[in-house]
DNA sequence: TAATAAAACTGCTATATAACAGTTTTTTGT
DNA sequence: ACAAAAAACTGTTATATAGCAGTTTTATTA
């Protein structure tokens, strides 16, 4: 695997302190690790360590709720940081679980390493402080979606962030996802975005083969949800 | 108004960090301000200048949606961060609403202020970052919650929630909120809070005298919710 | 403290969503 | 390429939740 001055991932915060000298010993220890698909790397309530950074790959982030049910918190690719929740902070455990949704390169690093650096490198300490910032926003903007959406926004608004967040070739997701991943993303039953998927298609504003999904009339969904869009200072 | 050193909350990151020689200047720029109960202090939508700490007080914020239906995303109450959203992170503006829910003494401090103390005070910098991990952590608990618990149990929760934040006396909590906040913050309306509570009323499980609320039965409240709060690594 | 406004409450009805049971299609592993 | 397993799908029914309209109680303020 390459070296983080190497790495193509612009948006990993370690990469982009990867040139600091004070960074350099640090960078030493990073460990990588090798996912098959749906292999699980993360298992939430297990002792926190230290935190992950995808190097190549795309991963799903959930936390588990009553009956073992499922709630997708995030997803993952190229450069993002996963179990940073356990990473620091007040507990000791993850809170979440990650899965990686195919073959998928990590980056590792132990908590005490980061710790030792983020309280050394000032600049590096006040990134990962916004990231946590933007993280908080977009989940306080979440929970305003799950209060006050119907399933059928949800649904759509989940179609629109997967395009956002792993883009699409040809029309369909570069990422391949269940429709249970969707329920357990959109805070629904897979009956339900099975049934909104279908009105959707003969609506003509999704593409469908197979599995696979895309969008093909952005407008008219962005105009189902705008409502809960107008006023978004994220 | 106290001094920052003098100050009896210690649960502020401020005041923890007052006695650092390099905060002295900084300390000397804060502004301090008197909020009348249901005053408006922060607007949605806003140019971010600075960040607000609760001096004295208790606030709630919020976030507006569709048809200006409100979002509760938390409480406030002494020493606690307020409208650190804007405060840094990748946008200009406030991306909630604060209103004092009673009259309140509120601290204030630039944006500019902060973030040149920030990069020169590396744990307090630490400690932000902390800050922010934790309400990252709290939020998607809160996602989870609003996901998959039904509406009655949103309810009982967010009245375990009050009494954690702010306490009880005598069986009331030490905040009075309208039903409408309650359902605000649960993600129902007003009716279903009143319809619950008036259950929870006859089963002798919480007080209520007029308007204010108070829980009776921890235990039983506790074990309604139970199946959704044992796997909690929060 | 009376008048007015706001909040709390109730019953009824409409609607959205979930649950169930079964069928068809697609994917996976040998 | 085939068998087995998993996922996608459909119709029907049950249930939870929201919405409405009106009444009563509590809070506000002139």
């Amino acid at each position: 695997m390459a070296e983080c001055t190497e790495c193509e991932n612009l948006n990993c915060l370690i990469k982009k302190h990867s040139l600091d000298e004070k960074i350099k010993d640090f960078l030493k220890n990073k460990h990588t690790i090798k996912c098959k698909k749906s292999q699980q790397f993360i298992m939430e309530g297990t002792p926190a360590h230290g935190l992950f950074f995808t190097y190549k790959g795309k991963v799903k982030v959930a936390k588990t709720g009553a009956d073992e049910r499922e709630q997708i918190v995030r997803f993952a690719k190229d450069g993002d940081i996963i179990g940073h929740r356990g990473g620091f902070g007040s507990s000791k455990y993850y809170s979440i679980s990650a899965q990686a949704l195919e073959d998928s390169s990590l980056c590792y690093f132990s908590k005490e390493d980061l710790k030792n650096i983020l309280l050394n490198i000032p600049s590096l300490t006040f990134d990962f402080m916004l990231f946590y910032a933007d993280e908080l926003s977009e989940s306080e903007t979440r929970v305003r979606k799950l209060a006050q959406m119907t399933v059928k926004e949800r649904v759509i608004d989940s179609l629109l962030y997967i395009d956002k967040k792993f883009g699409s070739t040809d029309g369909l997701f570069n990422v391949s996802l269940s429709r249970k991943d969707y329920a357990e993303y959109s805070g629904t039953t897979e009956e339900q975005v099975i049934r909104i998927l279908s009105t959707l298609k003969k609506q003509n504003l999704i593409n469908a083969k197979g599995r696979k999904l895309g969008i093909k009339n952005f407008e008219a969904l962005k105009e189902e949800i705008s409502k809960h869009t107008l006023n978004m200072y994220t």
